[in-house]
RNA sequence: GGGCAAGUGGCGGAAUUGGUAUACGCGCUAGUCUUAGGAACUAGUGCCGCAAGGCUUAAGAGUUCGAGUCUCUUCUUGCCCA
């Protein structure tokens, strides 16, 4: 058998890779082929072998159908891992990302993807950050800046504000201190003024996964209520109330308003109440933590009227679960059918009045039960509402209160503003300044890029900007008057925001892209990266989207990414030694009697379900040590092999071993390919007409990235080769076929493909095996014959045959023969090149 | 608690969308061969049965000539939201 010395070949055609630009075709359609750009976190992990090969896939494979393909890649290079690296390691943020990130570079390359690293960009570059900043001085005059006071996730020890998605059981995600809630003067993009829109957009999105248009729509949460006043007592003051339930309003058994509402200026003296506040602020602010938090509230003495009850008064109470950014910051409180309500009430003894009733004849007993009931149900006690169904009844209930004035329907979102402040050095610097008057004016795009300081002391806490002695002196430049800069940096979801545009002008200097080459390349055709990015990357992209459209008239897409495709994790075993600690896959052994034990002193190893890869289980398995051992093209072809992209996948030391193991048997078959001496040729037909089928369905296959069965069909050609070499056939059309098998596992393992192919002097590489629809009409098809409908032998026929030939095959057929004389046949159902079934008399 | 997925051999998984269930790979069993290798090759491998044959896609029911696929009930797992 010849041998194949994978790491001379790979290394040899990476050369080529890089020296030839694969994608130049000059077709009119184009492809945008866009994987989602790493963290420079220090090496590349199985995740990103993963997601790159699978993008490489598509585009080496877009690019033989003959698309004009970009493929570029490039860094989400800011962040706070840089910041604590720096700490850990006393090496300045930048220096750690740049020797990451040409650490990452290298090992992506020894993978051979296809990727045009003359289009590299990373977005701690100030060549890639000074446009952002450009961008956020058009987005604030545009009005999709903000600026408000907020409540935050304040993290005491990292000192920063984290986004609610840090915020894991009410602790800081990193550090592991519990969140408190504290109130920042902060940045928002004004992402709910495109609710709507960001909404509606999903409805065109063909090609994205249903489950993450549905996470979106969830996410955006539009939901239909109403705004009711109420009238407060002895205040002669009204309380504004949002309601989704207004069909409940018959069921109100008090108000309950935020600490921040204006009612409440009346206490700000009171210890009491200032004691309670305190209590509040150690809830989080996430819908989680507010659900979970145990009710609390404070009795205001104060009453509101009931807007349809006489004489009914509602008590009001300050509740730590009511927020003033959402609806109007106060609600009344319905407790038979709202969870929260309903601990509320138990706690302060409110009534519990039923309204919304499953069996109406039969009322429930609130009082003895521990839930709210929420479901649909008919309205009782209620009046004019009475018999009617949820949905009419707040339909009815809302135009009765348009009517008499005292509110009206209003469309809620639960999205909020993006908070896009954070108070870390290692991100791109607010464009803003605060001048003397307390004013805050945006600077002049001249002085763009607003760098970072190379010197920072990263050791003290707090915000390493705001603590750096010269660099927020500034003056303002149109009036010459001294001002402070904003020393907040941007979340780094904005980086990530726009780099797909950039990608497609990445050396421009004058502007952030160049709206022609915007317009030809955008939308991105696939992009394609993990689940977890779901809900905030992908929203945000969209928002930007929008606005960059709302601000330069020549965009012409409102959606970024064309089609989506989110795979699965890499999972791999876990394994612990008797003490409990982790250990990783290579201090790990099998042993003769099958079972695994510690490499070091041979005890025994506990082994535990496969999980997600990830560096505190140990269960990590080094890329580059794999490429190493087998081969990019092994690891390539064994992580597209097993499992759909879109599902998890095990890694496992067999697989990878089997896929090396096959890759050697293709280069061996080359070899024999090569050296076929001429054979009759009885065979070629029907193997010219099998191969011409997998192509056909293999075309298929990746188009609807079912890329495991790729790999399946490819292991039976292999097979059909096999079968084939000691058959008559022609040397010419082995030949032909083997080079269109090459050329199906060009997008798979590309270094091994060439490599065949230039073994068989093959110039022409880079087009896609033809599939000949005429062969496949003349393709051999087994069909079932069935007796009532059990299946009783399997035919080889044309396909094409009609019903009558076929009953007349089976009349003369051994096994059917006997059991299907014309008597006792009942019915004969026949579909064509599938089954004949026929239904005899028992 | 709600929503959405999913459940097929010892394992990863196929199944032209209602038409041959278990393709392909791993593992296992037996054998062949050798320059003993990270081998290669040949045959076998869902279950029961000597066989004919019967049974089998988490469990149960239903629709249908025909169900892994559609409908209902139950169970289990995963993800998202609460």
């Amino acid at each position: 058998m010849e041998r194949l010395n994978f790491q001379e070949i790979e290394k040899k055609w990476q050369l080529t890779f890089e020296k030839e630009k694969l994608y130049n075709n000059k077709s009119s359609k184009k492809f945008y082929c866009l994987e989602m750009f790493p963290y420079p976190s220090g090496k590349i992990h199985m995740g990103h072998v993963r997601n790159y090969t699978i993008g490489d896939v598509i585009a080496r494979f877009k690019f033989m159908n003959g698309y004009n393909v970009l493929h570029p890649m490039g860094w989400d290079a800011f962040g706070l891992p840089a910041e604590n690296a720096a700490k850990e390691n006393n090496l300045h943020p930048k220096k750690w990302t740049e020797k990451n990130i040409s650490e990452m570079k290298r090992q992506l390359k020894l993978m051979g993807l296809s990727i045009d690293w003359d289009l590299e960009v990373s977005t701690c570059d100030e060549k890639y950050y000074k446009h952002q900043q450009e961008i956020f001085i058009d987005f604030y005059n545009r009005g999709f800046v903000k600026r408000k006071e907020n409540y935050v996730n304040w993290d005491p020890v990292e000192q920063t504000v984290l986004a609610n998605e840090q915020v894991v059981n009410g602790k800081g995600w990193r550090s592991g201190a519990v969140v408190e809630r504290k109130k920042l003067s902060q940045w928002f993009f004004d992402i709910t003024k495109f609710s709507d829109d960001l909404l509606e957009g999903l409805e065109e999105l063909n090609n994205w996964p249903g489950k993450v248009k549905t996470m979106q729509q969830n996410w955006i949460g539009k939901s239909i209520g109403c705004e009711i006043e109420f009238n407060i007592n002895e205040e002669n003051k009204k309380i504004n109330v949002f309601t989704t339930r207004p069909d409940t309003i018959f069921g109100a058994s008090f108000l309950a308003v935020s600490v921040d509402h204006p009612i409440c200026n009346k206490f700000s003296k009171d210890k009491k109440y200032l004691k309670f506040k305190d209590e509040c602020l150690k809830v989080g602010t996430t819908e989680e933590a507010l659900a979970n938090a145990e009710k609390i509230g404070f009795d205001t003495k104060l009453f509101a009227a009931h807007p349809f009850i006489k004489n009914k008064k509602l008590p009001v109470y300050v509740a730590n679960f009511i927020l003033m950014d959402y609806g109007t910051g106060a609600i009344f409180g319905c407790p038979a059918h709202d969870q929260r309500d309903f601990d509320f009430a138990k706690k302060y003894n409110l009534d519990i009045i039923e309204v919304v009733s499953e069996n109406p004849s039969k009322a429930k007993n609130f009082q003895k039960l521990s839930t709210a009931y929420i479901g649909e149900g008919t309205i009782v006690n209620s009046d004019f509402l009475n018999g009617l169904k949820v949905v009419q009844a707040k339909d009815k209930v809302i135009k009765e209160i348009e009517k008499l004035k005292i509110g009206k329907k209003k469309i809620t979102f639960r999205l909020k503003d993006w908070g896009i402040s954070r108070q870390r050095y290692w991100g791109c610097p607010i464009p803003m300044i605060h001048l003397e008057d307390g004013s805050i004016v945006p600077v002049e795009k001249s002085e763009l890029p607003i760098k970072l300081p190379d010197e920072i002391d990263l050791s003290q806490s707090g915000n390493p900007l705001e603590n750096h002695k010269n660099w927020k002196y500034t003056v303002h430049k149109k009036t010459g008057k001294p001002a402070i800069r904003e020393t907040d940096t941007l979340d780094t979801f904005v980086d990530s925001s726009w780099y797909f545009l950039r990608f497609c002008s990445p050396k421009i200097e004058s502007e952030p892209f160049d709206i022609k080459k915007v317009n030809y390349w955008m939308p991105v055709d696939q992009y394609i990266g993990g689940i977890e990015h779901a809900i905030l990357h992908l929203l945000y992209s969209r928002f930007f989207m929008r606005a960059l459209k709302k601000n330069n008239a020549g965009i012409k897409d409102n959606e970024p990414f064309k089609g989506l495709f989110t795979q699965g994790m890499v999972c791999h075993e876990t394994y612990k030694d008797k003490s409990g600690k982790w250990l990783t896959p290579s201090e790990v052994e099998k042993n003769s009697k099958g079972r695994y034990e510690k490499i070091s002193d041979k005890s025994e190893v506990k082994v535990g379900p496969s999980e997600s890869m990830s560096k505190s289980k140990k269960n990590v398995i080094d890329p580059e040590s794999m490429i190493k051992s087998y081969g990019a093209d092994a690891v390539r072809w064994f992580i597209l092999s097993d499992s759909p992209p879109e599902k998890d996948i095990q890694w496992s030391n067999q697989g990878v071993n089997a896929a090396y193991k096959f890759l050697q048997k293709i280069y061996n078959l080359s070899c024999v390919v090569k050296k076929k001496s001429k054979g009759k040729g009885s065979s070629d037909k029907d193997f010219n007409l099998r191969m011409n089928s997998y192509v056909n369905k293999i075309t298929k296959s990746i188009n609807n990235f079912n890329l495991n069965v790729v790999v399946a069909n490819v292991y039976e050609i292999y097979n059909l080769f096999n079968e084939n070499l000691d058959k008559e056939i022609s040397s010419e059309t082995l030949k032909k076929n083997f080079i269109k098998l090459m050329k199906i596992l060009i997008p798979f393992t590309p270094h091994l493909a060439y490599e065949c192919l230039e073994m068989l002097n093959v110039k022409e590489t880079n087009n896609w095996p033809t599939v000949d629809t005429k062969l496949i009409l003349k393709e051999k098809i087994k069909m079932a014959i069935q007796i009532n409908g059990k299946t009783r032998d399997i035919i080889d026929i044309e396909k094409g045959v009609n019903q009558i030939s076929v009953e007349k095959i089976c009349k003369n057929n051994k096994k059917i023969k006997d059991k299907i004389t014309i008597s006792s046949i009942k019915k004969v159902i026949f579909v064509k090149d599938r089954i004949i079934n026929f239904i005899i008399k028992q």
